[in-house]
Formats: structure tokens, C-alpha cells, sequence
DNA sequence: TCCTAAGCGAGACGGTACGTCTTGTCTTCCA
DNA sequence: TGGAAGACAAGACGTACCGTCTCGCTTAGGA
């Protein structure tokens, strides 16, 4: 058969995964969702479903994965090539995500929300340390004497980053993005004293 | 039967229980354990097992949580205590945390390393919480006008500590407590900033 | 636990599961039925079928093995102790197994007819070539020179009556049992010629 | 295309098929091959295998049936043209079918041995069934009051030697075709007595 | 001292999800 | 246009855990 019809059938049935994944996470909770429960909703038998991936986590990292990659590392580009002033443009995948995270609500929540939350961002958390790692390695000149590793950094900030954000969709992410954004911007780079006797 | 014996007997049963969950995950990881293995470990029946508590995550939460609350929420009051310069103090569980995490390596890298890490730490991350919003209520007066919500900060730090405490694990534990804790001490207070331009 | 107690209920179970089956087969026919059946028609999670079984063949062997054996050795010892004639009283489980057929009608046709039957009859064929091998220990004083070996005696005996059992069954057993016994051993003892030419 | 043309592909395939199976089941045994086993060997594609035949047993039967059926009922024309003393050539097909399996030892050794050997045979059995049904019509002028229905003795004799030659095949088919058939035809024509009684 | 109620081990059991396997259908392309 | 390639839906399989349960055994107070 020629590879592109197989490829177009393929990456059709995928997609119908995907989405049968994503429209049962709202309904069920992810943990609860079983093999089963895809297959049903995806009209796909149970075989075709381990033909695509290894299981559940799995068909939920490819989705994701592909999703942000594909939309941050084409937006962090622009926002890299733009930076001058490295204050004002730092952490730039930071309003980015806030924004994307509220215009795809359902999906994110389901995500990130409850018990299966953290193992579910794994995949997000990755992408984000790579995007800061290539923003550090831009920002820091070097790496000075007594500082902490690079590495470190990255850590913290995408730890950082993480928490705020899933505390933000549980509570129904409601302050806006900007300003979120800009209080998560504000921490990062002046610190938390700065923060606690100046206010803004 | 006397009451205090059969607490003591019922004591003893749970303790045998929680020490042979933490045997066990070092070697299996704890995702991996079955109710059948902490049973046969510790010689106890499986409805005896259920007669403790719900499943394995509640003789997890039961035993490692009491434990970390106990250790933590003890010290902490002295360091709240003893507060007085807000730098110098802040943060106190800290090092208190990376110190515990380094006596004992094993369990710890067990609990954070690999897949499962983050869910096993979600009850470490709630204590955290706890302790890092007592300690705001004390050090931050009052809400001030266009600062982030207390919570927020609350989050922000715990989750940067996580990471860090994460990944520091996950390569080994290297540098000593004492220097991870005034890095990540540095970068919470100060800002990645300041962390940037001028070294430690 | 007393083993009794436990045995009592593993019987029950065991005995619930062998009902199951019987009811099943008249219904869908041997073949079709799968173990997820047999356990919704006995009240029993599938892992309990398989802690008493290896499969839905292994369950229907145990069944008939146990109750054919017993009836059968039981009675034939009785034949075997009256035997005077040889003529008369050989292949003494003929009639016996030919009543106990009719009287379990249902049963043994649901064992014997359609596809599985030859499988299924397996275990009787044991039987009765147990049964007919110690008889011609008795009847067939020595082993003469030129004759057929004993086995082949045995397995000539035993195919030829499963054959015709099975035909009676399929045929719904009209003929009675006394009659079907009587024109098998007659061709059993004197051979095809004389039936045809003479008539009984 | 020609139509003869299209043919000799569709028989070629068809051949390939047949082989294929043949050749498989000395290897695994008839019951644990599978359809894509066959197409496999075959090199064919599953598309194509169910194009040629509705499955597995199928496959069998066009292919062993029509081979046996052929070499049989040739050979059996002339046996009963040729017939003259009911005696002598009666049950016609014995010796042939026992040299024909002894050829073919390895073949008829997988279907018949071990488990699911009868259920293998039952096509044998039914053309056997044929061939003694034809010859019976012919050396039984009458239906005889008393004795037993055609039909009966047909099941008892084909049964009989399909247990014969199942036993003798799992022996490793040791005593030549032409002892065997002997003594096969010597207890369906004189009985078992004569054979206890006298010796051959 | 015996009695009695609880904790406990043992493990059978009903259930549920898993990942694997085979079947038979269907679609697309190649020769 | 027949056949190869192989994706697919369907669904049975045997396994692994789960959480519930029933059963006796032990054991340590109170009678």
C-alpha cells in the first residue's frame, strides 16, 4: 500500500485517540478512564489502540507533546529573536502559556487538575526546561563563581512555573493571564523579598 | 481485652506495616508494590491489611506524613520562633528538608526518582505548603495593593523547591545540603535576577 | 481456616462452575461458549474459575471424569464378580453406560453431538478402555499366536462402541438401551459376517 | 486475462495454500495453527487466503478431502467392481488406507496423535462412513428383521477402525499395513469370540 | 481458672482492567 | 483486475490486583 495513504489513515486514527482521550478526561477524571473507555468513545478496537501507543499515559504524552512543542517552540523564536532588553523580555514562554492555558481551559484542567496532575505536566515540564535553558544560555553571559548551576536554575523556575500555573487552572483561572504573568515574572526575577515589602 | 493492650498490638501492626512499605519501595519502586507484597513482608493478612487503613496510598500518606509533619512542624516552630531578620530565617525548612532528604537517600530518590515521583511527593508538597504559609502570615504584614495573593507566592516557592529538591536528588545528592539550601535561598528571596548579574 | 470448611467450599464453587457449563452447552453448543459465560451463569469472577481450571476443557474433563469413573467402576465390579459366561456376560459396561446415557440424555448429548464430540468423549474412551482391557484379562485366557495383541483388541472394542453410542445419541436414543446393547455385542462377539447373513 | 490463464493462478494459489497447511502441521500441530501461519508459508496475503476458503478447516477439508476421497473411492471402484466373495474383499478400503497412512506417516501422525486428533479425522471419518455405507449396499442384499439398521453397522465399523488406526499410528505404525489390516478385517468379519476363541 | 471478645493469619471469592492474540473485513496500491 | 500488504473492529484469552468476606486460632482481660 503506499506509505501516504497508510500515513493519512494512521495519523486519523491517532487523532481520533487523542481526541477520544481528551473528551473523556473532563467527564471521567484520567485516572478513571481505562483502555476500554478510548476504544468505546474512539470506535477503535482494542488491538488498533496498542498498534498506536503503550497505553494510556502514553497516548496522553504523544498528544500533548506534539500540541505544545509544535505552538511554544514557534512562538519562543519571535520572542527570542526580539529580546533586547533581557528584564522585559525574560521568561517569555511565560504570558504565552498563561494565554494558551486559558483559551484551551477544559483541556488543561482535565490535565493538570486533581491526582493524575503532575504525572500528566511531566511532558509540559520538559518542554519548558528546554525552553529555559536555551533562554538562560542567551541571558547568562556565564557562569560566575559561587552561583548556582545553570541547571538549578532551570529547575526552579520551570518548578516554580509549573505550581503557579496549576494553581491558577484549579482556581478556575481567573485574574487574567497578564497579570498572573506578571506577578509570576515579578518573583522570578526580583525574589520573593522584594515582593513582600514593596508589593508591585 | 484491655484497651491499651490491644493498642499496643494494634500499634505494633500498623508500624510493621509502614516499615514494610518503606523496605519494599527502594527495591520495587513504590508504584510497583502490591498490597500482597507490603502483606507478605509483613507477615500480616490481606484483611488485616484493610483493617488498617484504605490501600497502599493511605499507609503511605498515614506513615511517611506523620513522620515529615512531625520532624518539620517541630523544628519549624523554633525557627519561627527565633525569627527575627526575615532574610536570614525565611525559608526554614529548607535546609531542615534537604538535610532529611540526604540521611536518608534511598527512600527519598525512591519516592521522587523516575515516573511516579511527583505523585508520591504530592504529600510532602502539601506539608510544605503549610509551613511556607505560616511563615508568610508572620513575615508579610499585610496584603499589599497589586502584589500577588499570598497563596500564590505560597505556590511559587513550594514549587520551586520541589524541582529542586527533585533534581537534586535524581543526580545523586552531590553538592552538600548546606549549599543547595543557600542556592535555592538566593534564588527565592533575591530573584533569578540578581542571581544573574552578580553571582553569590 | 479448617480445611474442611474450605474444602466444602471449593467443592461448592468447583460443582457451581460444572453446573454452569452443563446448562450451557444445550444452549449455545460447547463450542461457543467462553469462560466469561460460564462464570456470569455461576456467580464467579473469572479469576476464581482459573484458580480451579486451566481452561473451559480442563472443567469439562474433571466433571465427566469424576462422575463416569465412579459409576462405572462401581457397577462393573459387580459384572466382572457374576461372570459365568463368557458369552453373555462381556462387555458388561455396554448396557450399563447405554441406560446411564439415555437417563442423562441432555448431558451426553450435549458432550457427544457436533463438533467437540469426539474431544469431549476423550475421557470416556479412557474409561472404557480401562474397563474392557481388564476384561479381556479375564476372558481371553492366553495370548494366542497369529492373534491380534490384546491392546488392539481393546482399541478395536472401545473406538467401534463410541462410534455407535454416539450415533444413538445423535439420533435422540430411540431405540432402547437394551436393544442398542444387544445389536453391539452381537456384532461385537460374532462379527459383521453373521449379521449379515443370518439376521439376530 | 484470459480465463484459463486466471484459473491456473487461482488453482496455483489455492495449491500453495494446501501446502502450506501440510507442511505446517508436522511443526506446530493442526490446532495451534493460525490463519497468518498459513499465509506466511504461503507467502499471501490474508485478503487472499479468504478469498480461497472460510477458514482454517476449510482449507482442511478441500485440501485432505479431496485427496482421500479421490485416492479411496478410485481405487474402491474397483475393489467392489472386482468383488466377487463378499469374504474376501469386504471392508476394501483397510488395507489401503493403512498403507497410504504409513507413507504418509508424518501427516497422518500430526493429525491423529495427541489432542486434538479425533477431531482432526473426522473427515476421514466421513469418507470412510461413504465407502462403508456403498459397500454394505452392496453385500447386504436385504435389511434383515432383527438386525441391527445399516446405518449402525456402518458406525460401528468405521469406528472401529478409526480407533485401530489412531492406536496404530501413535505406536509408530510398527507392524507392516498388511498385518494390521488382517487382523482389522478378522474381528469386523468373525467378532471377537472367534478371535479369543481360536487364534487366527 | 475459665470465658469471651478482639486482633489476627489465611485465603477463597467477585470483580475489573490489563495487554495479547486471532479472526475476518476492508481499503489501497501494484503488476 | 487479481492479489499482496496491512490497518482495522471485534472480542476471547489468561493474568494481576483489588477490596470483601468468612473462617478458626490465639490471647489477654474480666468473670
Amino acid at each position: 500500500m503506499a506509505e501516504r495513504t497508510i500515513d493519512r489513515r494512521i495519523a486519523r486514527t491517532r487523532a481520533t485517540l487523542q481526541h477520544a482521550l481528551i473528551s473523556l478526561i473532563p467527564k471521567k477524571g484520567y485516572e478513571a478512564i481505562t483502555v476500554e473507555d478510548i476504544c468505546d468513545v474512539a470506535n477503535v478496537g482494542r488491538s488498533t489502540f496498542y498498534a498506536h501507543c503503550t497505553g494510556k499515559d502514553d497516548l496522553k504524552r504523544r498528544g500533548l507533546d506534539e500540541h505544545l512543542r509544535a505552538l511554544l517552540s514557534a512562538r519562543q523564536k519571535e520572542a527570542l529573536a526580539a529580546q533586547g532588553d533581557g528584564r522585559a523580555r525574560s521568561l517569555a514562554f511565560s504570558l504565552l502559556l498563561f494565554e494558551h492555558a486559558r483559551d484551551h481551559l477544559e483541556l488543561y484542567r482535565a490535565l493538570a487538575g486533581g491526582r493524575g496532575g503532575e504525572v500528566s505536566l511531566g511532558s509540559i515540564r520538559e518542554i519548558l526546561s528546554d525552553l529555559v535553558r536555551a533562554e538562560l544560555a542567551v541571558t547568562a553571559a556565564k557562569n560566575l563563581p559561587g552561583a548556582a548551576p545553570r541547571e538549578f536554575v532551570v529547575q526552579y523556575v520551570v518548578g516554580a512555573y509549573m505550581a503557579v500555573l496549576t494553581w491558577w487552572l484549579d482556581r478556575g483561572a481567573k485574574p487574567p493571564p497578564a497579570e498572573v504573568d506578571r506577578m509570576f515574572r515579578r518573583l522570578a526575577t526580583d525574589g520573593i523579598l522584594a515582593h513582600l515589602v514593596e508589593g508591585s
